[in-house]
DNA sequence: ACCCAGGCGCATG
DNA sequence: CATGCGCATGGG
């Protein structure tokens, strides 16, 4: 018995419809104040383990200071940075976090993240990961929304929907149960529709967890029940 | 008063 | 290798 992936996204999006999460557009208009992919890379880190609505406050703190500049965090005072991003919790980790990345970026790349994107996608990742404060699900978000590269997101909902659905791989390994999903997702979809998808699908996943499988015990009294049958 | 949120690093056994 | 714990805030 094994379930479908690509069902799973047909089933979820017909059922809760598109998410909108972080921008799928990064039309970048120089009258704007901040590279949209940099908010994602703020925001990738300061929703770690912490409520979006939260990270919404210190992302908006951010920009009325126009401080959401890789320059600007970079050289920020830490004690200046923490109180801007203080709403989002873990702050004085997060400070920390956020200026390695800034740092990094502006002293490697020259704060030009079309460069820092452009190369090898392996590679970007294994940069990413050397860095303190990005783990697998950070480094695998920005590749994802900030970056456009396909890279699936496993994050602990994922493992949690992963556990209860009859996926044929063990739902504890994060490299295991990534590569489950890019496998038979590359299957359906042409390489040039991955992205979006897995954005999607991403979103789509949390949206079920916090909706439904995290209120039941069990997958018997979901009120997505049938429709999961239909993917077996 | 609890419990949780779009994790990660570090310390133990 | 694999658990366990601290980190901090705001909303249900």
């Amino acid at each position: 018995m094994v379930i479908r992936t690509e069902k799973l996204y047909d089933l979820l999006l017909d059922h809760f419809g598109h998410q909108h999460w972080w921008p799928v557009d990064h039309t970048y208009h120089k009258t704007q104040e901040s590279d949209p992919r940099f908010e994602i890379i703020v925001g990738a880190i300061l929703t770690q383990n912490t409520a979006w609505s939260n990270v919404e406050k210190a992302l908006d703190s951010l920009k009325q200071h126009r401080a959401l500049t890789i320059e600007s965090i970079a050289s920020m005072k830490p004690q200046v940075l923490k109180n801007l991003i203080q709403p989002s919790g873990f702050f004085n980790q997060k400070a920390h976090r956020l200026k390695t990345i800034s740092s990094y970026l502006l002293g490697e790349y020259q704060a030009n993240l079309s460069l820092f994107f452009s190369r090898d996608m392996a590679t970007v990742r294994t940069e990413l990961l050397g860095l303190n404060g990005i783990g697998p699900e950070t480094a695998d978000s920005i590749l994802l929304y900030a970056g456009d590269k396909p890279v699936f997101v496993i994050d602990a909902y994922t493992r949690r929907i992963s556990r209860r659905l009859p996926f044929p791989v063990s739902w504890d390994s994060y490299d295991e149960l990534q590569q489950f999903f890019e496998h038979t997702l590359q299957k359906k979809y042409p390489a040039n529709h991955l992205v979006p998808v897995y954005k999607e699908l991403h979103a789509l996943i949390v949206k079920l967890a916090k909706t439904s499988c995290r209120t039941v015990p069990s997958c018997d009294n979901c009120p997505l029940r049938r429709s999961c049958q239909k993917m077996l």
